[in-house]
DNA sequence: GTCTATAGTGCGATAGAC
DNA sequence: GTCTATCGCACTATAGAC
């Protein structure tokens, strides 16, 4: 008999989930996610900092595979090129097999505002560090900080198509289409600014 | 001897913002805020859902300008139109005199991630109310969506930038800047999406 | 592993404003 | 009388300290 298993850590994510779905968020204590575990609640707690963090990658999988990617695009690339290739490389960690389990997750987070507060953390971190490696390319800090912005609005975008009912493309392919209509949204920029507004 | 004073909620506020700033968000207990204007920590509950949102306007007057401002634009206008008009109606919210106290706010904001977490959820909120009152204009989702996007990041980022030290130009000046960067970094977008990317 | 501070909730009582 | 701001008390769960 083994004194603590392996994956622990993921073992009390899954049973977090399967609680959160079945009587919400707040209405689930940690110390039912522990015992369905087999575990106490001060042990959830030494793996994770709060009730929120169970649903989110305490490793940061995804910021890194964006970090790996933008440093190795090729060296005279524009930063929303960077950034595209950056969004292509990110979305291999999305494939098929997870979208069941992102859709549970999502339907979790979209019923709490705590939730959503923890995700849109997880995010700006992400969209800084972004912002981060670019400038680490030589780009300046304004334009390292626009295109950021640019790469995890698409990333959000294209993410909700992905995970919407009925969805079948690939969040790679969904996140080309969706960079498409950023570059019709935007066509019209240089004459919004030069013209002027109300 | 009045019983009630008015503006009990600016003087939470302003006595939460002040104990913040003196001894850190984590160290201040709500019934010190409470005392500190001669309340019960029972009904700082009444007016504020948590310790966090006495940093927030509870009545979202900048969403409100922010819609206002998108339904005024010219029936014509493009998405990216409509967004740099409402930016530049809601810059009139941030006038010299207010400069002082969003750097105190921003200075406890910054040292404090639960408090990051609420400033993105308002900006998130913003964001999504600006793509609603775009869709209503008529424009598509996606690009409501993405407009919406490009809308808070020139924001925020302008909004940084004002409340930085020695700054001393005004956030409509600082965020017509910045929509001109972004036009710059954008404007090689259809060449990205045309060529596609390793 | 225990012990504690404190955030936050629910319900009810009080009392001034009108 | 109604309405509403305030207070009191009991209570739970989170989260951190020891």
């Amino acid at each position: 008999m083994v004194r603590w298993e392996p994956g622990t850590r993921e073992r009390l994510q899954a049973a977090a989930l399967d609680l959160y779905v079945e009587q919400g968020f707040e209405q689930t204590t940690v110390e039912e996610i522990a015992r369905a575990v087999g575990l106490t609640e001060r042990t959830f707690f030494r793996h994770f900092a709060d009730k929120r963090e169970v649903l989110f990658d305490p490793q940061n999988r995804l910021q890194q595979a964006f970090l790996d990617a933008v440093d190795a695009a090729p060296a005279g690339a524009t930063p929303l090129e960077t950034v595209a290739s950056a969004l292509e490389t990110a979305a291999a960690f999305f494939g098929d097999e997870r979208r069941p389990w992102s859709r549970r997750r999502q339907s979790v987070i979209a019923a709490n505002p705590a939730l959503q507060e923890r995700e849109l953390l997880k995010m700006a971190a992400l969209e800084t560090s972004v912002a981060h490696a670019l400038r680490a390319r030589g780009i300046g800090e304004r334009a390292a900080a626009l295109a950021a912005g640019a790469c995890i609005t698409v990333f959000g975008v294209a993410f909700g198509q992905w995970i919407a009912e009925g969805e079948q493309r690939s969040l790679a392919d969904i996140q080309r289409e969706v960079m498409g209509e950023l570059g019709s949204v935007a066509a019209g920029l240089a004459a919004v600014v030069a013209g002027g507004e109300g």
